[in-house]
DNA sequence: CATGAATGAGGTTTCATTCAT
DNA sequence: TATGAATGAAACCTCATTCAT
C-alpha cells in the first residue's frame, strides 16, 4: 500500500508499565488478527499498532501464540462481553423490546464485538479449551438467563409463549445476521440494510411475543 | 537429439486430465483454505490432499493467489449455491415451510457449503471486487426472489403479511447461526442443538405466516 | 576476519542425490560444530561450506538439532572408530609396540578424529542416550578386548604382567594427553612435543611390557 | 529535593562489595561457560547464578567478552592452579608417588579444575595471547619443574632413570584420561572406574620409577 | 507433466546491550 | 548501583516459487 519509505522517527523508547504495556498489545494483536487471521499477522504489525518494537513484545509474552492465548481468554471472559445483549425487564412489551433491540445493534457495531467475534470463527481451533470453557460457562449460561427472564415476563403477562420462549437463540438470530453481514462486505456496505434489518427484527419480536387478546 | 521426435500425445485426453486435475485441486484448496485459512495453508497442503507433488501444482495455476481466486469465483458463482434455500411454492404452508426448513438445514451441514462461508468470512478481503459482484449479482437477487416468491404465497393465501415478507433475511437468520455455531463448535459438539433449532425454526416460521383467521 | 564482500558467484543451482547431499551436509557440520561449538556454529556456516543455500538444509534435515544428532550417531558408531587404535598381534613385543603406536598416533594426527573427540567433549551433553550407548556398546567393548589381546599376548610370553595388563586405559593415556595439547594449542604449535611424546610413549611401553629375564 | 542530602556512604565498603561481586560474577561465569559454551551461555545466565540482573552486570564488566578475558585471564594465572600436581619431595618412593598420585586425583575431581579444563578445551581460540602465555609461562614451567625433581630424586636414588624422567607429561597423562572421562560422561558414571584407574596409575608409577637392585 | 531439491525472502524468536526509572 | 523494559541485529526456520532431472 504505502511503499514510501517511512522517515523514521527516531521515536524515543517509552517505558511502561508491563501491565499497562501488555494491555496496549493485547489491544492491538484483538485489532490485527482479528482483520488479518493469526499466521498472517505478523509480530511487527503488533508492535507497531502497540508502539514498541518486535522484540519488545517478547518481555511480556512468549510468543505469538502466548499473546492470542491471553486474547482470547480476555475476549471470552464474561467481562467482556457485558451483559448488554440482555432482555431486561420493563413494563410494557414495547420497552422491553426496543431495550433489547438497542442494546444488541449497539453491540453489533461495536468494532471490538466484530472483531472478537470474528476471532472465534476463525481462529478458535487454536484454543479448544478455552472455547469449551467458554461455551458452557458463558454462552450456555447466558442463553439460560434469557430464557428465564423470558418465563418471568410471560408470568406477568408481558409476552405469549411462542418458539422464541423456548429457544433463546431465535432472539439474536437477526442480528448474528447482520454481524456477519457486517464482517463479510465492511461497515459502509451495509449501513442501509443494517437499518431495515434493525427494524423488521424489532418488529418480528413484537408480533412473536404480543399476548393474544382474550 | 538424435532420437526420433516423441509422437504427441492425444491432445483431447490430456486436456480432461488436466481440467480433472484442476477441479481435485480446486476441492482441496476449498478445504484447506477454510481450515486454516488463506496465509496459514501451505501449497504443500494443497497439493498433498490433491494428491500431486507441490510443483505439479504449478503445471496448473499460476500461484497460490491464483488458486484461491479460482476457488473463490467458483465458490461464489450461482451454480455453486445451487439454489436450494429457495423458499418454494406448495398446496399448504406446512409443506411450504417444511421444504424450505429441509433444504436449508441440509445446506448447513453440508461441509462444501460450511467452508464456503467459512472462507467468505475469513478471506473475502483478498478478493473485493468478486465479493462485491458476488453481493450484487447472487445475494440480491436471491433475496430479491424469495421477496417475490413470498408475495406470490400471499397473493393466494398461502401466508399473512408479516416482517417477513419484508426482509427475507429473516427468513432464514436462526439457519444462519446455526451454521456459525458449527464453525465455532464444530460438527460433534452442536448436532443436538441444531435439532432444537431446527424444529423452533419451523415453528417461527409456521407462527409468523400463518394467516389470520378471520 | 574477511571483511570484504564476497563477490558473489551466482552459484548454479547444482541438484544432488538427497544421500550425497546428506553426506555433504553432515562433513560439514563436523567440521563446523567442532570448530566452533553447536551454538556458535550458524546454519549458513554448514550450508556454505555443504555448498547449498541456507534453506536447502532444511530439505534434508528437519532442524540443527537433527544434523546435530545424525552427526553424533554417525561419529559415535563403531565404523567411524575404524578400530585403528587396537593393539595387535604380533611376533616380538617390538613389532606389537610399534604397530599399536603408529595407528594410535595416525588417529592422534586425523583431523576428523580429533574434530569428533571434540565434539564428544563439548556437546555430548545434547544427546546423553547416544554417549550412554556409546560408552556401553563401543568404548567398554574396545577396553575389554584390548585387555583380551593383552592376556593372549602374556599367554605366548610376548608380555609380562603390569598395571596396563589391568587397565587397559593406560595404553593409550598419553596419545589422549597429546590429543588435547593439540585441541588448545592447534596442530603447529605442538608438532615438535608430539614427536617427543610419541617416542617416550613407545619407550613407556617396551619398558612396561617387556618380560623379564628369568 | 526539599529533603536533606543523604550522607554519602562509605566509599571504602563499596569497593569491596563491587570486588566481592566481581569475584561472584568471575564464578558464576566459570560455571556457566564451562558447562554450555561461551556461545550458549546467556547474560541472563550469568546475572542468575551471581544472584544480580542483567542489567547489573553491566556495571561491572563491559561486556560479555570482558568478562570472559577476565575469567580466563585468572583461570590461566599461575595462582588458580595452586601447585598441587607436583611431585614432591620425599623419604621413600610409595610417599613421593602416593602424594603426588593424591594431589593430583583430588585436582582431577575439583568441579573448578574441571570446568576450567573445559573452557581451555572449548573456548580457548577466543583468547589465543592468553592461551600462548599460558603455555610458555605457567605449563611448561611447570613441566620443567617436574623435571627438575625427577632429576633431584634420581640423584637421592629414589627413582630410577626411565621415559618418565624424560617427559613429564607421562606422569600424569592418566590422570587427564580420568579428568576427560568425567567431563564427556559425568561425575557420577565414572566414581568407579576413576578409582581403578587411579590405583593402577599409582602402580604404573612404582614400577616405572622403582630403582633396580643392584 | 511431475517430482522434489534448491533458492531467497520473510517470519518468529533470541539475546547482547542500552537506558529510563 | 540496580532493575528490567526496550532495542536491533542476528539466528533459526518456513514456504512460495523455480528449475534440474
Amino acid at each position: 500500500m504505502s511503499s514510501t519509505v517511512a522517515p523514521r522517527p527516531p521515536a524515543r523508547r517509552r517505558r511502561l508499565a508491563a501491565e499497562e504495556r501488555m494491555r496496549q498489545i493485547i489491544e492491538a494483536a484483538l485489532i490485527e488478527f482479528s482483520e488479518k487471521g493469526f499466521t498472517a499477522t505478523r509480530m511487527d504489525d503488533i508492535a507497531a499498532r502497540a508502539g514498541l518494537s518486535k522484540g519488545g513484545l517478547y518481555a511480556h509474552f512468549k510468543s505469538k501464540d502466548q499473546i492470542f492465548e491471553t486474547l482470547l481468554f480476555k475476549v471470552l471472559s464474561p467481562s467482556f462481553n457485558n451483559r448488554k445483549w440482555m432482555l431486561d425487564d420493563g413494563d410494557t412489551l414495547a420497552e422491553v423490546v426496543d431495550a433489547f433491540i438497542a442494546h444488541t445493534y449497539d453491540r453489533v457495531t461495536d468494532p471490538d464485538f466484530i472483531a472478537a467475534l470474528r476471532l472465534l470463527i476463525t481462529e478458535s481451533h487454536r484454543a479448544p479449551h478455552l472455547v469449551d470453557y467458554w461455551r458452557r460457562e458463558v454462552l450456555d449460561t447466558y442463553l439460560k438467563e434469557q430464557q428465564t427472564m423470558l418465563e418471568h415476563c410471560r408470568a406477568r403477562g408481558l409476552v405469549r409463549h411462542s418458539p422464541l420462549t423456548q429457544q433463546a437463540e431465535l432472539l439474536m438470530a437477526p442480528a448474528l445476521y447482520a454481524a456477519i453481514t457486517r464482517m463479510i462486505f465492511g461497515e459502509e456496505a451495509t449501513q442501509a440494510s443494517l437499518k431495515d434489518l434493525r427494524r423488521a427484527h424489532a418488529q418480528l419480536l413484537m408480533e412473536l411475543l404480543e399476548p393474544v387478546e382474550a
